[in-house]
DNA sequence: ATTAAAATTAAGGTATACCTTAAAAAAGGA
DNA sequence: TCCTTTTTTAAGGTATACCTTAATTTTAAT
């Protein structure tokens, strides 16, 4: 049986794995924790014995068979929960994050997959993110950032991050997932671009729109 | 802030306290938890200087108003739960206990609140016992216990402790809150006695029926 | 009042998951 | 290649919540 510090940990790596990232240093785990270095090593070094991760130094942390499926447990509990938060307890989509990181720790197997019938067996959270299987993990997405889009290109949002602030954000713009939005300009070194979302232009960061995917169409 | 340890030594003593325990000692809290009463030591002096508890050795342990108040909590959090579980899971009444253990910890204030606006604000949970109030604890109870009831009085079940032996027991013979039974024999040494329920004759142990309460009639 | 039993506490130990300080090893630029 | 920076690791420390063993204190029974 996994501790809860273990969980977070592993939950992390794979989401860290899933993203372009390809490697995956004590450092960046450090960081993204608030934690030292060494307290990381010790940990990974823990769940390496475990077999939940192999670790060689310098090259960096992956997730073995072992640990992702632990993972993919995590962010199925983590998305059925936010649902669940959203639909019958009227949490809005940027509460739902914070409330379900402390949820999908508890709760049973049995419990999780009895309330994923009660939501209705959605194939995405209210984010669009993929509410991953036992079997199978994500299917691969193909999808693609906003910051990669050209100028005059159209962009169709499937998914988007589960961080509060954007969430926020795009709640105050009325933006939603499967809008459009229309690439009206670049300006790559200033790291922002300008868009149109529903005939209003909005000037946003480069980091605010990598953390928006989708598809390009014309 | 309260760790699950701590949680779980005030729930019990809170719980102790609402029997017709008077005493309440470093062991009976040890055997409950099967804990070492050096263990046990520790925790409710740590309890006792965080506020929570009042210790005098040799003359047990009571909750004070910071801990009772702690222990509302819990317990409000933990028959929401149950409710919640069954109703909108299908889990069955022997059931809710083991899951809402885990989850009462888990969940804020405010998820608490809305999932008992949700599950319709009842004053009770499927056992029959209160969910208490964070400004009142419960009204004060004054049922009584089923093997107390002398031979031909007749008796209304309104609460039955949330044991799951018990509550399979209950399960199998149709025997539900509200039901009346009859007392037709006692066999006060044998620690046992003989009901009617529904036309039916049941013998059960004192150690059943004295976790059934309710009222006497006639 | 003595003494046996029960309850309590003191002293020191374990594992978990963090920490600090500082050394050692590897990577990468000039 | 040298040398600086980065990454990793070694050594020892903290707090939590348990543990064992062995005193000590209190209670209760004779």
């Amino acid at each position: 049986m996994l501790h809860k510090s273990e969980e977070d940990y592993i939950k992390f790596i794979y989401e860290a794995s899933t993203s372009n990232k390809t490697h995956l240093s004590l450092k960046d785990i450090a960081s993204y924790f608030s934690y030292r270095e060494q307290s990381v090593n010790e940990m990974i070094k823990k769940l390496q014995k475990k077999g939940y991760v192999k670790y060689l130094p310098y090259q960096g942390v992956t997730l073995l068979k072992k640990g992702e499926k632990e993972a993919i447990r995590m962010i199925r509990s983590h998305r059925i929960w936010e649902v669940f938060l959203e639909k019958y307890l009227g949490y809005s989509w940027e509460e739902v994050h914070q409330e379900a990181e402390h949820l999908e720790h508890a709760g049973s197997e049995k419990m999780i997959e009895k309330m994923y019938e009660l939501i209705g067996k959605p194939e995405t959270c209210q984010h669009g993110n993929p509410i991953p299987n036992y079997d199978a993990p994500f299917k691969a997405e193909h999808y693609i950032s906003l910051n990669k889009i050209e100028e005059d290109s159209s962009f169709k949002i499937i998914q988007v991050k589960d961080n509060q602030e954007l969430l926020k954000f795009l709640k105050i713009k009325g933006i939603k997932i499967n809008d459009t939005i229309k690439v009206i300009k670049q300006f790559p070194t200033l790291l922002q671009m300008e868009i149109e979302h529903n005939k209003s232009i909005h000037m946003i960061s480069y980091k605010t729109s990598q953390m928006m995917y989708g598809k390009r169409f014309n």
